[in-house]
DNA sequence: AAATTCTCCTGAAGGC
DNA sequence: TGCCTTCAGGAGAATT
């Protein structure tokens, strides 16, 4: 399930082999996406040449000459290069034809999107409203204490707001949390500048140790060199409920948090 | 206005 | 073995 680590790997792979071609042909085989891929998306794209590919939360961004194409990958997308004709397969719903390079779309569940606009990506409308780029500047703890602090919701739950900061899903939001020792059910806007402090280094620490590792999300990732106690050896809670905590050995438990999974060490996280 | 629930979809897993 | 049910999840839309 590719969050922002594994889009922002996704962006890095494919960037260096399509970057600065020109888009020969697109071919849509199922039109009905997480919203319908627009009619004329192959009449805007075709003859255009890609300047750069940006990403913005989990949205990767072509930059053409002309407006933006954009991709989501829903939770079931990857994005594929192909060097060679190559018949389509199950879930293969769409290719972007460079040239010689096709880059081709498969979900099986189909909550991706394919879009364009004509204008700024920024000014878009799925967009525009989006808050702040984790690994960016911006994403500082006054900015994380100032967005939560009228939030009665539980902290995991604001934390995997995208109005409040992007690219942070049910994974990413449960090792952070246990990383910053704090409690995912705690009230978000209880937090003090500390805490918010903490859990902004945190979510930085295990999007990068992700991005280090390729995006890798359920498998396990072995420690690169990094601050001693910061980086993770592999995913500490998630998916992990009933099993030993790491650090202290207590059996983590888990709840229900927006209708989403949630498990936590009760004794390492107040 | 903010918080909660619903929705799209397929494949994996569990129950019997 | 096989059929049925349940669940998972990103995030916009709908509802409370």
């Amino acid at each position: 399930m590719p969050e922002l680590p594994e889009v922002e790997t996704t962006r890095l792979g494919i960037s260096q082999a399509l970057v600065g071609k020109k888009i020969t042909n697109v071919i849509v085989r199922h039109y009905q996406l997480r919203f319908p891929v627009p009619k004329h998306l192959k009449k805007r794209l075709v003859g255009q040449v890609i300047t750069t590919i940006k990403r913005r939360g989990k949205y990767l961004l072509f930059v053409l000459e002309k407006g933006t194409f954009i991709i989501h990958l829903g939770m079931s997308g990857s994005l594929r290069l192909l060097e060679s004709k190559l018949p389509p397969g199950k879930h293969d719903h769409a290719d972007i034809v460079c040239g010689e390079v096709t880059l081709r779309l498969n979900d099986p569940r189909r909550f991706g999107a394919l879009l364009y606009t004509p204008d700024a990506p920024e000014n878009h409308v799925l967009l525009k409203h989006l808050g702040a780029e984790p690994l960016s500047q911006q994403f500082r703890a006054k900015y994380l204490y100032e967005r939560i602090r009228h939030k009665k919701t539980a902290i995991k739950v604001a934390l995997m707001d995208s109005k409040i900061v992007v690219g942070v899903g049910n994974i990413y939001a449960a090792e952070a949390l246990f990383l910053a020792r704090i409690h995912p059910q705690r009230i978000a806007s209880h937090l003090t500048l500390k805490e918010c402090e903490k859990l902004m280094r945190a979510i930085k620490v295990v999007l990068k140790a992700a991005i280090l590792r390729g995006g890798t999300t359920i498998q396990n990732f072995s420690a690169p060199s990094g601050k001693p106690g910061y980086f993770t050896q592999r995913l500490q809670v998630y998916d992990r409920a009933h099993q030993p905590c790491y650090q202290c050995g207590k059996l983590l438990v888990d709840c229900r948090l927006a209708k989403r999974q949630t498990v936590f060490c009760a004794r390492c996280q107040q």
